[in-house]
DNA sequence: TTGTAAGCGTTATCAC
DNA sequence: GTGATAACGCTTACAA
């Protein structure tokens, strides 16, 4: 037989029966209902004296809500989703809600099995940061049992709450400043290209292109394996092995942190010989050498929303959905200085 | 009256009706509990076809059990404690557990005030890394409702699972290694200097010059606001506004990479003028420009370990307590090459 | 092997 | 205003 020992957690009976009231009354003084104020003080005072915390698991199963959403996003590492991260704990924290992480390393099918996990509903809602929104993903956010936000392009009609950066546009400026500035030979330096940034950023790449006069040189154009510091190195040195930039436009801050230190090793100098631009605008960029132009896609400011959005929704399941474009802005710094 | 609709989640008992078997049978196999293999096919036939997920509330409620373990840090944007998520979320995964992210801000009410939440029982164990371990940390610990393992030099005597770096000898040999280049004004950047990190590597800096015959000098010590990026190129700059080292030691690599910012601003050149160390030997140190000499404290294997005692430790309550070191290493790169 | 039933700690609907 | 009491969805003795 179990023995209901003092040292296991006081739970609301303990709490009633010391304040000799029932146990809805007890329920009614934490939860904030009004009451007669003896009994209140009489509740809050037992509930005091044995340290009572109400027991989250109890209370979600009753309540129906968990006081918890779930971030998921590809890759811990990277300081955007970090950014992100921070953004949307603060919103979450102000909201009392706890934050679940979950790095999907953009392995698809993680994804989706996470998205399929939420039918366990520990988490009252996910914000979505997926490099790649298949239809799967669409279907899989569409029939989960929580609310979704999404962070990044959800295929076309996908009923969710989104919020997006204008990537395309974005990237299209980052080049059109290098050719102000006097390069003509402008590198571009992608991520994966299957991915949602990736597929935008070339495109913006090739608008820009296009509306300075420059042609397509296909030389010019070299894919690193993933959007972080080593692949963006190696791609950087592939690149510089076989052509002669005077421009590197980078899909990311890693990816042109990653170039500059290849490009250092191969003794040219940033910017006088080849000018460098990035993408998001980390906290890293300020502090590179020399400090990294690039494009602020607002990644703080889109969690942020995101976050906002989410709970919203929780809040009220029928309120009509929202699209948000957070705008991108060009940040520069010495890394695309003039030309030698 | 509530209806029940078929729109909301099916439970134990929409699939145990539909098998034609008692609830506890449902359960059983849904548990992998051994049973009659006709059963055992209805049950999962019928679960299958309903879609059916266990509800984690109602799950832990009964068991005690949550699946979720919280992993309460400084600060998200230190490259030093994402790579700490990274290592606890795959220990994690492999239990098949949740992570739940708490950033404190360096904040030692908001450590004390998560540690409370804990009576919540939202978490099965706390991985714990503070900067600054108060005996209040320790009776929080010790009063604490589920195991806590703590990242980092809890006070003596704390009865906790610990992991820390030897982060106090890792300095010593940093500074000796630059004594050994020939640097014979090293200059000292350090973080707060009240927290753990700051206090050790304190240490081992005077250590070393001690071991190495040189004067203690109070205008080579300048200490940054924290222990990032801004705050170390500020120290940096206040620093060489008064003094003229030929090295600096700094207490992390995002003060490092602070400094190299404020020298090169200042027309210094990195390592010949001033050879420069970091400590953490985070994914930016070898993509700086030079590469940055560091320490390397083992983040994401202390990270790792202390994921694995507290799995242990909740499934054994009264294992014996473990108290495991991590031994430093220098890593050398091109930022404190041959003095001019 | 399987079913019955007693909780786990709350919240919320009732009568009183 | 307050107190029984019935859920919430699940696990697990215990009985059959």
């Amino acid at each position: 037989m179990q023995q209901k020992s003092e040292a296991d957690p006081p739970t609301l009976t303990t709490v009633a029966r010391l304040a000799n009231v029932s146990i809805a009354s007890a329920s009614r003084v934490i939860n904030g209902i009004k009451t007669n104020p003896e009994t209140m003080e009489r509740v809050t005072a037992a509930a005091e004296a044995v340290g009572y915390v109400p027991n989250a698991a109890a209370r979600s199963l009753r309540s129906r809500r968990t006081g918890q959403i779930a971030f998921a996003m590809p890759d811990v590492a990277n300081p955007v989703y970090t950014a992100m991260v921070g953004a949307i704990q603060q919103v979450a924290r102000a909201n009392g809600s706890r934050l679940i992480l979950h790095s999907t390393d953009r392995d698809v099918s993680d994804e989706l099995g996470f998205l399929a996990d939420l039918k366990q509903r520990y988490v009252d809602g996910l914000i979505l940061c997926s490099l790649e929104f298949t239809d799967a993903h669409a279907d899989a956010v569409a029939s989960a049992p929580v609310p979704v936000a999404v962070i990044g392009h959800p295929t076309k009609g996908a009923k969710v709450d989104t919020v997006r950066a204008n990537s395309r546009p974005g990237a299209a400026e980052a080049v059109r400043h290098l050719y102000a500035q006097g390069r003509r030979r402008i590198a571009f330096l992608n991520g994966p290209e299957q991915t949602a940034p990736g597929s935008a950023r070339k495109l913006g790449y090739f608008d820009a292109l296009r509306s300075c006069g420059l042609a397509r040189d296909d030389e010019l154009l070299e894919v690193a394996s993933d959007f972080t510091l080593e692949p963006g190195r190696e791609a950087a040195e592939r690149l510089l092995a076989r052509a002669t930039p005077d421009a590197i436009f980078c899909a990311n801050d890693l990816i042109a942190l990653g170039a500059m230190t290849a490009i250092r090793a191969a003794g040219i100098d940033v910017p006088r010989d080849i000018a460098l631009v990035g993408m998001d605008n980390t906290n890293l960029s300020a502090v590179t050498s020399p400090p990294l132009t690039t494009v602020d896609l607002g990644s703080a400011e889109r969690a942020r929303i995101a976050a906002e959005l989410l709970l919203l929704r929780i809040e009220h399941p029928n309120r009509r959905l929202r699209n948000v474009g957070v705008e991108p802005e060009l940040v520069v710094r010495e890394s695309c200085g003039a030309p030698r």
